[in-house]
DNA sequence: AATATAGTGTGTCAGATTTACACCATTAAA
DNA sequence: TTTAATGGTGTAAATCTGACACACTATATT
């Protein structure tokens, strides 16, 4: 017996927070919206998602037509359903969220024509949002310090060589506290995953800190035998 | 200007992982399906949202119209949306978790016709479930898990008074380990949030157990300065 | 009354982890 | 050569974790 779904004039979307650090800072991505409702507001990039998609590739073709940016690493962290959310009508929208290496060169430029612009913009005084786009950052916010706590996401906004201070001011930046120099280094080293490059630093002022990279592999054979509860 | 939202033929539903604690082990709220499709299978109580109502809301009266159950404290913990996950439609669905004392007068008693009946079952040796509701029972539990550690929800499963032993039993059978009982008193006890009460267990052919309670409001008092990076 | 049964309740020590804390080294620019 | 800026390093105290075993108490059984 086929029995039919009801229809409803519901609709879903995506809002994704990426995150990127670049010159000690966190920042986020935004866009100029260039479509009613909230025209030339600033908002996370976000769409609605087709028919035929799931919601994660809907994550991945939003993203990548708002700012060009592709295969991101995103994850959803949060589903927001407020009746009035959106003004002109009954929007659910799901939250994603992703860290990024801010790259001089990668240009951030939409391929639709729904957004005006992508850039990134601090984390610390964010402009008004859209919608509810405000609570949307602060929740992801909050999912990603948490996360730092435990998983190795760090490395991901950091260039592919860095130093130890680089990584220690990306910590402090996220949680938003000092930590000791001292400590934080023994801690990092002796988790055996960061690897110790021949390579200094260049075009510094003052002396050279050397460069390390994270070492996926080693990192995962590490923990391999923690459960992992992340889902 | 009026923009119009598109008209998809998108539904949206909720399920629920419900999670209680009796004799020893730890259980989920299952109902039987009276619907197409699926019917008659076993399936986690979940139905669709309607237009007018917040996903906050229509998970409290999901809940309560298939299991008879109110006034749980749920909480989202994901969505799921792949295309295919409903064989007649493409169906969004949110995932909400919640935790109760298993009560044993309370009777578990479907409201609508949608399921023939409600009941707990024990979280090992799950059957087959309707949809790919094992699959979000699982990331419930793995939920379940990762916030036992640092968040107080221990106690919602428990009755009001309870003593040591069923809190530890709890934690082992959540956890799926064994746990060294001194260690796990001592440490329980340094919190500071467990209240002794004078009473002592009743009707048990052994020597008597103290009760404790939890007593929340300490437990707000010394945690209040932790950031609250749970949502 | 004696005994069996079943679970309660308790302390210590070793090892690991966390925290606090200050100074010399190196490089480039002035 | 001096200054400015950051890199890089060790130790000791405090705290936390994990391993480990036995006497106590209440009831039921004989």
């Amino acid at each position: 017996m086929e029995v039919k779904l009801p229809t409803f004039n519901s609709v879903f979307s995506i809002d994704c927070v990426i995150f990127g650090f670049e010159a000690g800072e966190l920042k986020i991505l935004l866009i100029e919206r260039n479509e009613e409702p909230y025209k030339d507001w600033l908002a996370l990039p976000g769409y609605i998602v087709e028919q035929d998609e799931s919601i994660d590739n809907a994550a991945e073709r939003i993203l990548y037509e708002l700012t060009g940016l592709r295969d991101l690493h995103m994850q959803q962290f949060h589903t927001f359903g407020e009746v009035n959310r959106h003004p002109q009508g009954r929007v659910i929208t799901v939250a994603y969220y992703a860290l990024i290496r801010i790259n001089g060169q990668k240009e951030l430029k939409p391929v639709t024509q729904y957004a005006k612009s992508a850039f990134w913009h601090p984390v610390n005084e964010l402009p008004k949002l859209a919608f509810d786009h405000t609570e949307i950052f602060q929740t992801g916010f909050n999912k990603l310090r948490r996360r730092l706590n435990y998983q190795p996401i760090a490395f991901e906004l950091l260039p592919e060589k860095f130093t130890l201070t680089q990584l220690q001011s990306l910590y402090e930046a996220v949680l938003n506290k000092k930590l000791d120099k001292r400590n934080f280094r023994k801690k990092m080293l002796s988790y055996g995953f960061l690897k110790e490059l021949d390579e200094k630093q260049k075009g510094v002022s003052y002396r050279a800190a050397k460069l390390y990279k994270f070492d996926r592999r080693k990192y995962t054979k590490i923990f391999q035998n923690e459960l992992n509860l992340d889902s």
